[in-house]
DNA sequence: CTCCTTGCAAATTGTTTGCATACCT
DNA sequence: AGGTATGCAAACAATTTGCAAGGAG
């Protein structure tokens, strides 16, 4: 999916419920989808959208990603650095930038994204079985990372 | 693994650490695992250990948790809801109640627990592919519950 | 006796809300 | 015009931190 249809969706999803189009919105989207390999916090958002519109406040950035959660033009997740993160997912999954599984190196806290199209087997059992529409994942991997492991076998246990 | 094996194992870790073994932690740790089935936010846990130690402050559950969770003891799972929870989960991993997947419905919050053991494979995948080694995984699917599609056949598109 | 841990209260931080003004349609 | 959105500041809530007193080894 390109950029333009992207931004049409959104404004064609905000009229279809009698919600204002407005620059912050669009602004909001235009930089997830410019950095569609990271995962954002509101305030980063902030901070790039300001270039544009420097009026702009941290609470619309907020208004406007939980805006594009529900509609689900963007995925949510959250490692345990106490902030919600925003990415530009499953829209663009021809894109070879998207990943949906993390792993999270417990000792240094790196976040190491991970291929996605794992689940999709699952996914489809998990629907038969339970009759829950499924809409989106979110699958993390707590564990070492290659170089903590390297150190941890030369330093003394710790944490 | 039982009780009892579970609090030697604490004695064992904080011991190894020149860590103190106190009346607090052991209690935080006895509160998850008689509740194993749930998951709970420090709130909660303190409310519990109150029973057995009124005195017992917030800030400490809150330590207590963090450092069994460093040491691996229990997990770590956030919903939605801003809060972190806790729970016993791969130490009791014989345990019929552990459930290390969830389903959130994206309509009316609900969370369903859902079985565990569907990602053995995929993690000696991984592990394989990476040099990444996977101690623990948190794994949720977010879409529509069936209580919740029914309702929206039912009436005008919403959220 | 020494250092770790606790309890309390204050501080911090991410996020939400109330409200008057500005903006879409 | 009419209702929705915005910006700002204040409100909130979960979690963390500083510190003096208490407790484990």
């Amino acid at each position: 999916m390109e950029q333009r249809e992207v931004q049409e969706l959104l404004k064609e999803k905000l009229k279809e419920k009698g919600l204002k189009i407005t620059r912050q919105r669009l602004l909001v989207l235009s930089v997830l989808e410019q950095n569609s390999g990271s995962h954002m916090t509101a305030e980063e958002v902030c901070e790039l959208v300001s270039a544009d519109c420097p009026e702009i406040g941290l609470a619309t950035v907020y208004r406007a990603l939980q805006l594009l959660w529900n509609m689900q033009l963007v995925d949510r997740i959250s490692f345990d650095d106490g902030c919600v993160r925003y990415e530009i997912g499953h829209l663009l999954k021809g894109d070879t930038k998207h990943n949906h599984h993390h792993l999270i190196c417990r000792k240094c806290n790196k976040v190491i994204p991970f291929g996605d199209d794992l689940l999709d087997d699952l996914e489809r059992y998990i629907e038969g079985a339970t009759g829950f529409h499924i809409l989106d994942h979110e699958l993390k991997f707590y564990g070492l990372c290659k170089d903590c492991i390297k150190k941890e076998n030369s330093s003394p246990l710790s944490f």
